[in-house]
DNA sequence: GCCAACGTTGGC
DNA sequence: GCCAACGTTGGC
């Protein structure tokens, strides 16, 4: 089981929508960039965890957690005309892009990018890389306690 | 809104 | 396969 980090714009899809969602569950659509879905494709797998992540906000950084539901599959959004997430390149049986869904777990304060920046141990992490343009990010299993126990 | 740092596209 | 132009991301 892995754990990662999920990026989010709060105005587009925030914690609270995941929270409020039916089930407290959401697809985790629109992913497309090849590495990213890679890794949605490849390394899934259902229980594993992940961080929450504003990002394009005010106030970016980690505020909360979440479960994998299941392993990646074929973003259904890629095969549907007029859909903002909609790519006529991927289709259902070359399927381009990938998903997975996603449960909401648990919602603290914010643990800011300044915060992350602020702890030696988190140093190394790729959200802090420059350049690093990923949406979602792998997290190592030391970085993930090291951040919750900020917050427990 | 700015802009650095990418990734993607397409002509050659 | 190269690379210029373009588009996107995301912090600030």
């Amino acid at each position: 089981m892995r754990y990662w980090l999920m990026k989010s714009e709060p105005d587009c899809f925030s914690i609270s929508d995941l929270r409020k969602s039916p089930g407290r569950a959401s697809m985790w659509d629109g992913v497309r960039n090849y590495q990213v879905r890679n890794m949605l494709r490849d390394d899934f797998k259902k229980g594993d965890l992940a961080f929450f992540y504003h990002s394009s906000c005010p106030e970016p950084g980690i505020v909360g957690v979440m479960e994998v539901m299941c392993p990646g599959y074929p973003d259904p959004t890629a095969f549907m005309p007029g859909h903002e997430h909609h790519d006529p390149k991927s289709l259902p049986d070359q399927p381009r892009w990938y998903t997975v869904d996603v449960k909401f777990k648990r919602e603290f304060d914010l643990v800011s990018l300044d915060e992350i920046r602020r702890h030696p141990p988190l140093e190394e992490m790729l959200i802090l890389r420059r350049g690093n343009r990923l949406s979602i990010t792998p997290v190592t299993p030391r970085e993930w306690e090291y951040i919750l126990a900020l917050r427990s």
